[in-house]
DNA sequence: TGCACAAAGACAATATATTGACATAAAAAG
DNA sequence: CTTTTTATGTCAATATATTGTCTTTGTGCA
C-alpha cells in the first residue's frame, strides 16, 4: 500500500459519522423511554411494520427483513422474544411449505398502543427546531443515503 | 390504558424509522466494503477519532464514549480488539491514575490510511445525488436530532 | 482531616447486528 | 420428468449496543 496519506472529503465522512452517533443516541433514549414497557427501539419497529393496514394478513419474515434492513436471522430472534411476549404470531403460510406469516396479536395491538403514546412525545422532542419542510427533506436525504448503500 | 388508538406523527416516524433502516444499511454495506481489512465501520469511526490532531496525546476512554456516543462497556471491547490487533495502545494518565489515554500506534496509522482509501469511494457512492448544500443540510438536521435526543 | 459521594475503566449479562451453514421446499434448466 | 439451483427460516458464531456492578481513585464539604 502507498504511504500516501489519504484526505476524505470532511463533509462526507461527518455525515457517516453523524449517523452512526444518532443512530447510537436514538437507540438508547429510545429504550430508556419505553423501559417501562420492556420494549426496545428495534422491537417498536417489528410490531410498527406488521400494524400497516396493508399487511393485515401477514408477512413474511423475508419481507420484514427488506422492510426493515435487518438479517433474516436478528430478525428470527427478536420475533422469538415478540412470540414469547405475546405480541406476534408466526403462521405457516398455506401456499409455500417454506415460509411463515408473522402477524400482529391483540395483545401487540394493545402494546403498540401504549408504546406509540410514549414514542408520540418522544418523536415530537426529537425533531424540535426542524420546520415540517426540513423534516421532508431530511427523509429525501436519509432514504438517498440507504438506497445509494443498499448492495444486493 | 385508554383503548384510544394513538395516531402517531407519519413524518416523525417516518425519520427514526429511516434512521433506523440506514444506520443498519450502513454498517452492512460499510463493513462489506472494509472486509478486506477485517475492520467494521465501528472500528473506523474509533480510529478516526483517535487520528484528529487536536487528539495527538491521546484520548480518556470517557471523551471517546462522549465524542463517539457510545457506552464505555462498548467501546472498552472495541479497544480490546484494536489493541489486540496492534492498532491502538492505553497507557496510564500521568495526572489521573483512574485514567488511560488512548493512542494510534503506527499500525494504526497504516491501516487507518488504507481504510480511508475505500472508505473514499465508499462515501463517495453514498451521498450521490444530494448536493454540496444538501449534505450541509443533512448534517443540521442529523446533529440536532442527536442533541435532541442527547440525554444525559 | 476524614467521610461521603462521584468518576474512571473494566467485568458481567443481555439484546441486536452481521455472516456462515443447514434442512426443506420451490423454481429453473435441460 | 429429472436434476440443478435457488429460496425460506432457523441454528451457530461473532461483533457491537445497552445497563448493572465493582474496585480504585479523586473531589468536595464539614
Amino acid at each position: 500500500m502507498s504511504d500516501k496519506t489519504v484526505e476524505l472529503d470532511e463533509i462526507h465522512s461527518r455525515i457517516i459519522f453523524r449517523l452512526f452517533q444518532t443512530s447510537n443516541v436514538m437507540h438508547r433514549s429510545g429504550a430508556l423511554a419505553l423501559s417501562e414497557l420492556g420494549i426496545t427501539t428495534q422491537q417498536w419497529s417489528v410490531l410498527g411494520a406488521l400494524s400497516r393496514p396493508k399487511v393485515e394478513s401477514g408477512m413474511s419474515v423475508n419481507d420484514m427483513c427488506s422492510y426493515l434492513r435487518v438479517s433474516r436471522q436478528n430478525l428470527s430472534v427478536m420475533l422469538n422474544r415478540l412470540e414469547a411476549a405475546g405480541y406476534v404470531e408466526r403462521l405457516q403460510d398455506k401456499v409455500d411449505q417454506r415460509s411463515k406469516r408473522i402477524t400482529l396479536t391483540e395483545n401487540g395491538r394493545k402494546i403498540l398502543n401504549d408504546i406509540n403514546r410514549i414514542m408520540q412525545e418522544f418523536l415530537g422532542k426529537s425533531v424540535e427546531g426542524l420546520s415540517r419542510d426540513d423534516q421532508i427533506s431530511f427523509i429525501h436525504y436519509l432514504t438517498r443515503v440507504r438506497n445509494n448503500m443498499t448492495t444486493d
